[in-house]
RNA sequence: GGGCGAUUAGCUCAGGGGUAGAGCGCCACGUUGACAUCGUGGAGGUCGCAGGUUCGAAACCCGCAUCGCCCA
């Protein structure tokens, strides 16, 4: 083995080896184990997040094959509607095309080649993270199975009147020229202004002013409203104001939507752009006046001098025009929300059209019963607050997109326009009897991408085929996914899945955080902080870092900022951790936060641990070449590592079953660090390196140190694929197991034999005792070089046996010369000390000891000391505590105070006795 | 406005009615035959503030402050 990890070598090998041998699929006749991937954008790269995600995952997936189950982790991508025909639109354009010049059909043609490069990388990007999904199962949104299985929810939805098709007002992406659902919206606050204009009443008795965000919309103004109890108003509903530029004669109507606190508590109603002057309007029979092109252009419904201009342009113009009539009160500075397109980034306009909708309700009660009930857990459990407080508010959902990159919604048209769904148009013109000489024209409209989401955890095990995977995988068990993700699929996919399954979709929903950067901003491309996580597994130098952040922005101008931010992040680029870290990494920041920082020095700690159980393998391997057949005898200290490893391995399973990968990973890091390398291995030297200790003996700790290992690696292996199948490969022959991989070997079970308080109590000693020497040593500035004589004081007859017991650890990891028990009534010489229970470990100061300094120092536990004996005996003269705490804890005081005042005699005796030196 | 969350060591975070924890960083010492990607020792916290419940609160409850997220 080299002197240090190398992670880079093996890792690529290591995963095509798994890959190549079919690890991944599900095997044996266990208990099914079923984890669906939250279908990555098939567009993107993967980024922190599903790096995140992954990792998870694959533990998870890991763990529960190496249990035993037959673990399926169904692998898959989305086709990602808007975000794809953007990519490849813009690609066109580079070109000097545009799609409508290649026509829908070559363009979709484009949109499947651009596919097929985008989604490798992701798959590349997959295995470097050591995922273990089975790919033979990989699935894509738009592939035959997944898009039948859409067409299929689709037509029984609208049998069943679940679907229908409706003129309402949508979120419209002028840019995009497609309807958005809800969730696509992004608002936020802008600095916007808000204008108050004079509205005159027709009767000429003066005017109202109404406040409004966006001017333009004035020409499409069919009311006035004010509110019913406004005293100010009650006169003037039922007249009529005339609305300037425009001409028109609109009411005066009065409702409770009303604010009348603000502005002058008059409001423009728009009903054509507005949602909630569309309700209004329903409410009182408004006229609408639809007075935008898809371009978000005023249309030839307002009057000429506007047509055909911009929203923005014809806003500037309204407002000089109103000033002109001397119809402008005021202009206000004002904070806006602003919706915005999440893909475009373009102000998206509430906009007539006909669009497809899914009935929500019905789906949303089950969805929330399951919840409700305990049938789907989410965990942790406050995560259910958020999907109830969103599915109770639940609006009906707007499922056709204007787009050509998607699947297209099996309807079909007639020349009179008359409508009908199908499985094809074969379908329908049988289902409806529609004769050759009927011309059908398809709808050319395309679902969200979310619908076929929904139904991602049935359709990638076959369904509507009544497959063998669907029987023995669905309900999946977990679902793994980020917190901003619940209402776009975790929801979604629970309400198709009770539709269509009859069963819920997986039976937990496993809520992580968000990886944020070192500062806690999120990671966002134009921000410029995104991380590939393959740059954290093999480096990347900062000018190659620099160029990845700053290539292909939309907004030039951000680039400088983006340039020296990352320069001053990261001045030497970023080291290569390996995947292990990396992965070791995100598993120890899975805590039940919300918000994850991912730090450079947290990752580096996880490559040093690689490193550690790198070197320990390599000195298990090199004491154990020796190990044969023979006969066996285990030491205290090999059945204390062995008592310790069945802690170890309890609280893992614990862990792991409980989604608690942070206190997995202190816990087997712990272990093999400050449990196995620091105690049990410097243990171990002195039994292998003495002539004393006999062939048996030495036998059973080469036993222990290959078993421990071994075992060791098989904790780790669901955090730390790749180094642990490395080492377990060198390590399972010695330790007489025979297997082709790590990867499929049973997970460490609890082993009731294994417990030994005798044994732990024993080596609690012997640290003890090294640990007292330690001390002096290091605040003596002895160096560790220098070997020491000790002498024990007040030793209990269980102490000089174990002394006597144990003289040959405790003089080599002690690094101790000698140890020697004084006779009671004997006087000690001079000595600096340190307590063992009762006993006093001494080592004589003779030209090694400062007196001073060690007085110090026993001063300084003196205080320490009595600080806790003030607490403990404050505690016991209440007699409040006295009388109503546990009897238990009244006794643990009163034990804790015995101790003190015995350490503090005790210190106070070697205190006096310095004092008399000097 | 409604909902949710956070506030613990210099930093990043666990913990959770009875002795305050980890990693990183910091200080000192040290190349001992697995590892300097290391070892040994050490310093460092009135657990955001103020009340309440309790024998006992960092933890539970109420309020406040600050920060953040989601929804309208």
């Amino acid at each position: 083995m080299d002197k240090s990890y190398q992670p880079k070598e093996i890792e690529q090998r290591l995963y095509e080896r798994w890959e190549e041998q079919g690890y991944f699929a599900p095997q044996g006749d266990g208990e099914p184990y079923c984890i669906v991937i939250p279908p990555p954008n098939v567009t993107g790269t993967l980024h922190m997040g599903h790096g995140f995600g992954d990792t998870i995952q694959d533990a998870l997936t890991r763990y529960y094959r190496m249990k035993g189950h037959r673990a399926l982790w169904q692998p898959g991508m989305d086709h990602a509607g808007i975000a794809t025909q953007m990519v490849v639109e813009r690609l066109l354009n580079n070109e000097g095309k545009s799609k409508r010049d290649l026509g829908r059909e070559k363009f979709v043609e484009r949109v499947w080649q651009w596919k097929d490069e985008s989604g490798g990388q992701i798959a590349r990007q997959t295995r470097r993270l050591g995922a273990s999904v089975d790919w033979s199962r990989d699935r894509f949104t738009m592939d035959e199975g997944c898009s039948a299985a859409v067409r299929k929810v689709f037509v029984d939805l609208h049998d069943e009147g679940l679907i229908y098709r409706g003129k309402r007002l949508v979120n419209w992406d002028p840019v995009l020229h497609t309807a958005l659902s809800d969730l696509e919206v992004l608002s936020d606050d802008e600095a916007g202004k808000l204008w108050h204009f004079r509205y005159p009443l027709a009767s000429g008795d003066g005017h109202l002013v109404v406040a409004t965000t966006r001017p333009e919309t004035m020409l499409g103004d069919s009311a006035v409203a004010v509110h019913p109890d406004d005293e100010r108003y009650k006169n003037i509903v039922g007249q009529e104001v005339e609305l300037p530029i425009v001409g028109r004669r609109i009411p005066i109507v009065a409702d409770d939507y009303v604010d009348p606190e603000f502005g002058t508590g008059c409001v423009k109603i728009t009903p054509a752009h507005d949602f909630n002057d569309y309700d209004l309007g329903k409410r009182h029979d408004l006229a609408v006046y639809n007075i935008l092109t898809d371009d978000a252009a005023l249309n030839d419904e307002v009057p000429e001098a506007y047509r055909g201009l911009d929203r923005f342009v014809a806003r500037d113009k309204i407002v000089a025009e109103f000033e002109a009539l001397g119809l402008l009160e005021e202009i206000e500075d004002y904070t806006v929300k602003i919706p915005r397109g999440d893909r475009s980034h373009a102000v998206v306009e509430p906009y007539l059209t006909d669009q497809w909708y899914v009935k929500i309700e019905p789906l949303a009660k089950p969805a929330i019963e399951a919840v409700e009930t305990g049938e789907i857990k989410f965990v942790p459990e406050n995560w259910s607050k958020t999907y109830f407080d969103w599915m109770y508010n639940i609006q009906d959902w707007c499922i056709s997109r204007q787009l050509w990159w998607g699947h297209r919604i099996p309807a079909w048209y007639d020349d009179e326009g008359n409508v009908y769904v199908g499985h094809s148009e074969d379908d329908v013109r049988e289902k409806h009897s529609l004769g050759s000489g009927v011309t059908l024209r398809q709808d050319d409209d395309v679902l969200d991408t979310w619908f076929s989401s929904a139904l991602w955890p049935f359709s990638t095990l076959g369904w509507p085929e009544k497959t063998k995977a669907l029987e023995e995988f669905y309900p999946g068990n977990v679902l793994v996914t980020g917190f901003d993700i619940i209402f776009f699929w975790v929801a979604r996919m629970i309400m198709f899945g009770l539709k269509f399954m009859g069963d819920v979709p997986f039976r937990e929903v496993y809520i992580h955080g968000l990886i944020r950067d070192q500062e806690g901003q999120k990671m966002s491309k134009s921000k410029g902080n995104v991380l590939d996580p393959l740059d954290l597994i093999d480096g990347i130098d900062l000018e190659a870092l620099v160029e990845k952040r700053t290539a292909g922005m939309m907004q030039d101008h951000l680039k400088p900022k983006i340039e020296k931010a990352t320069r001053k992040q990261f001045p030497d680029g970023i080291d290569a951790f390996g995947c292990d870290a990396l992965r070791m990494t995100y598993a120890a920041l899975a805590t039940t936060g919300r918000d994850v920082r991912f730090d450079l020095g947290r990752i580096e700690g996880y490559k040093n641990f690689c490193n550690k159980l790198w070197n320990a393998a390599r000195y298990v391997l090199m004491n154990t070449e020796a190990l044969d057949e023979g006969d066996v005898e285990y030491s205290t200290s090999d059945r204390w590592i062995r008592a310790k490893l069945d802690d170890t391995t309890r609280e893992m399973h614990k862990h792991l079953a409980s989604y608690r990968l942070d206190l997995a990973v202190q816990a087997v890091y712990d272990f093999t660090w400050h449990e196995f390398c620091d105690w049990y291995l410097e243990l171990s030297k002195p039994v292998l390196q003495s002539d004393e200790s006999s062939p048996e003996m030495q036998r059973g700790t080469r036993r222990t140190l290959i078993d421990t290992l071994e075992a060791i690696l098989r904790l780790l292996h669901p955090l730390m694929p790749f180094i642990t199948e490395e080492i377990w490969a060198q390590v399972a022959p010695r330790a007489g197991i025979e297997g082709e991989t790590i990867m499929l070997r049973p997970y460490p079970e609890p082993d009731d034999d294994a417990a030994d308080d005798a044994a732990k109590a024993d080596i609690e000693w012997v640290k003890q005792f090294i640990l007292g020497i330690r001390q002096i040593r290091g605040e003596m500035d002895i160096s560790p070089g220098k070997t020491l004589p000790v002498l024990l004081q007040h030793a209990s007859a269980e102490d000089q046996g174990r002394a006597s017991k144990y003289a040959l650890l405790l003089q080599r990891v002690g690094r101790v010369t000698s140890i020697d028990v004084i006779a009671d009534g004997t006087e000690p010489p001079a000595a600096a000390t340190a307590l063992l229970g009762d006993m006093r470990l001494l080592v004589p100061m003779k030209g090694l000891i400062d007196v001073e300094a060690e007085k110090a120092r026993l001063d300084k536990q003196m205080d320490k000391v009595r600080g806790e004996l003030a607490k403990a005996t404050g505690k016991l003269g209440n007699e409040k505590f006295v009388n109503n705490a546990p009897p238990a804890v009244v006794t643990q005081e009163r034990e804790r105070v015995a101790d003190f005042e015995k350490t503090i005699a005790q210190l106070t005796e070697q205190l006096q006795k310095l004092d008399e030196l000097a």
